[in-house]
RNA sequence: GGCCCCGUUGUGUAGCGGCCUAGCACGCCGCCCUCUCAAGGCGGUAGCGCGGGUUCGAAUCCCGUCGGGGCUACCA
């Protein structure tokens, strides 16, 4: 591990472990990281798990391996270690417990031995009267005995804050300047069951961690008081913050996994989205593209090229909507950059996820695969679309199926035309010939010349109609890799079945 | 209800008082290319929420209004 300057800024992702990784977590990763690495600062993950009603097992290892997949790499963490280990909110609860104690200890929190019956009529009945919602401080100044005679009581307290009258209500952000935000109830800091809540355990932590920079979501921005309010009580100084605006689900409201899929990280490997059009997606929400030499925007680049000249008061405060059509283009970008041989082994997972070829491909199917990627890379949105359009390279001639909408656009003389082009393929030699040799004369260029003279020029037939007839026998579909590149590929015996299966079919 | 954040074409953004008859990208539409579909090339569509100010001049500043969003938990 390199040396960081003393002064070199720390910045962290706080996940909780509640399920599947989200959407979310990836868009705050990545700004936070691309500001630590141009700073030359640390990028610190840090499991908050202190929520332990929600908390799911595989939750964390999710969050791992999404962010790894993405290329977005922490310098500490749970799994890696680090000098302020542990990285889990639920291994440091003896952290948090001496800093309880103090505020205790000078009166600036208190228990609370309020149930949650209690606690929610009297929210339900300050909402029925619009009064604004708050603790009422019932057991302000009371003993556990003096509270337990009246109503409400609970054996295992918690412990709020005692916010003051006049708490620090502004601060400034790195975002949206100075920023005001409401005046905090006397929140609670320590749950019945020992651990801290968030603003307690976010505070400690930053602390001890040495965090500089707070980046987190707009949504947070109404507690950053309490915060504040924190850091005074305890000495210390705050670090700087950075609300992030939120992402937004089509109808403008907070991106959610109920509904959007694309909420789930995990979604996106799926899809067959490539990791680095993905990044690339997200540093272009709610963050303005470079311009090029030509006044043209750059919506391009490497998270490197990113990070470079990243400046957080160009981050605009409104929420984007997150809308998977630009993410499809770029995705297709990305694809088409890809080498060929480099493509075909991304294609791999989904080709067998499909069933198209098995975990274990043989070499001659993998050098076929090669041959049918560089056909189909600008036919492709997303990887998982290969698989449509590989399939027929691997399915036996006896087992093409032809699909409806091919078999639709089949004319009366779709029987003449396969009966032509049998019979003028047939002449082609396919042996390889010469003593370097390699060629044969079954070549797309070839087999292409051979059918227009046939079919086209013989026959008087437009070449849209003249080879739809043999795309659908050779592929089964109405749309498919270029004809003549797949005749190569699949070699004379291979097409010539094919085109004699739906000939003889159409008698 | 209260408090807070925000408001440029369908979407992402540029614009920071005159260079704006509002630029770019994606999308969408059309044309070209073409064996299908893509890719590629060319062209087009569409926007400053509204109302007052300030100013010689406002998308840009101020106020109001409307609209959207967030928070208002012993969830983060």
């Amino acid at each position: 591990m390199t040396e960081k300057p003393a002064t070199a800024p720390r910045l962290r992702v706080a996940p909780s472990p509640t399920g599947d990784p989200h959407v979310g977590t990836a868009y705050m990763s990545l700004f936070n990281l691309a500001f630590a690495r141009q700073q030359g600062g640390s990028f610190v993950l840090r499991i908050e798990d202190t929520d332990r009603a929600r908390f799911q097992a595989d939750s964390e290892q999710q969050v791992f391996d999404t962010l790894h997949w993405l290329g977005l790499q922490w310098d500490e963490g749970p799994d890696v270690g680090g000098p302020f280990a542990p990285y889990r909110q639920s291994e440091r609860l003896d952290t948090y417990r001496p800093y309880v104690e103090r505020l205790l200890a000078e009166g600036k929190a208190y228990h609370c031995w309020c149930s949650t019956e209690r606690l929610t009529q009297m929210r339900e009945m300050q909402q029925k009267l619009k009064q604004p919602t708050g603790y009422d401080r019932l057991c302000v100044g009371k003993t556990r005995d003096e509270r337990a005679e009246l109503p409400g009581f609970s054996e295992t307290p918690v412990v709020r804050m005692l916010i003051p009258d006049d708490p620090p209500l502004q601060f400034d952000d790195l975002i949206r300047g100075r920023v005001s935000a409401p005046r905090p109830d006397d929140q609670v800091i320590l749950k019945a069951d020992g651990f801290p809540t968030y603003h307690l355990a976010v505070v400690v932590d930053d602390h001890e961690m040495g965090i500089t920079h707070v980046v987190r979501g707009e949504e947070w921005i109404s507690s950053t008081p309490k915060h504040i309010l924190l850091y005074q009580w305890l000495g210390l100084a705050p670090p700087a913050f950075a609300h992030m605006p939120l992402l937004r689900n089509t109808d403008k409201s907070k991106i959610s996994k109920r509904k959007n899929p694309a909420a789930r990280l995990t979604w996106f490997k799926e899809q067959g989205y490539l990791p680095e059009a993905l990044v690339n997606f997200l540093a272009l929400l709610a963050y303005p593209p470079k311009t090029g030499p030509d006044g043209e925007d750059v919506e391009v680049f490497t998270f490197e090229e990113f990070s470079a000249d990243f400046d957080w008061t160009k981050v605009n405060p409104v929420g984007p909507i997150f809308d998977l059509k630009k993410l499809e283009w770029l995705n297709g970008v990305y694809i088409r950059e890809l080498g060929v041989g480099e493509l075909a082994s991304r294609l791999l997972p989904y080709l067998e996820r499909d069933g198209v070829l098995s975990g274990n491909p043989s070499l001659g199917e993998l050098a076929r695969l090669e041959k049918v990627t560089e056909l189909i890379q600008t036919r492709m949105a997303l990887l998982s679309e290969a698989s449509a359009l590989v399939a027929p390279f691997y399915t036996a001639d006896d087992l093409i199926e032809i699909a409806d909408d091919a078999r639709a656009q089949l004319k009366d003389d779709s029987g003449e035309v396969l009966g032509a082009a049998i019979k003028v393929l047939e002449d082609i030699d396919d042996s390889r010939s010469g003593v370097l040799g390699s060629e044969s004369g079954w070549t797309a260029a070839v087999i292409e010349a051979a059918l227009r003279a046939a079919i086209v020029e013989g026959m008087g037939i437009k070449p849209k109609f003249a080879f739809g007839p043999l795309r659908t026998a050779v592929s089964g579909a109405r749309i498919s890799p270029p004809l003549f590149e797949s005749m190569e590929i699949l070699g004379k015996t291979s097409t010539l079945a094919r085109l004699h299966r739906l000939h003889d079919e159409l008698g």
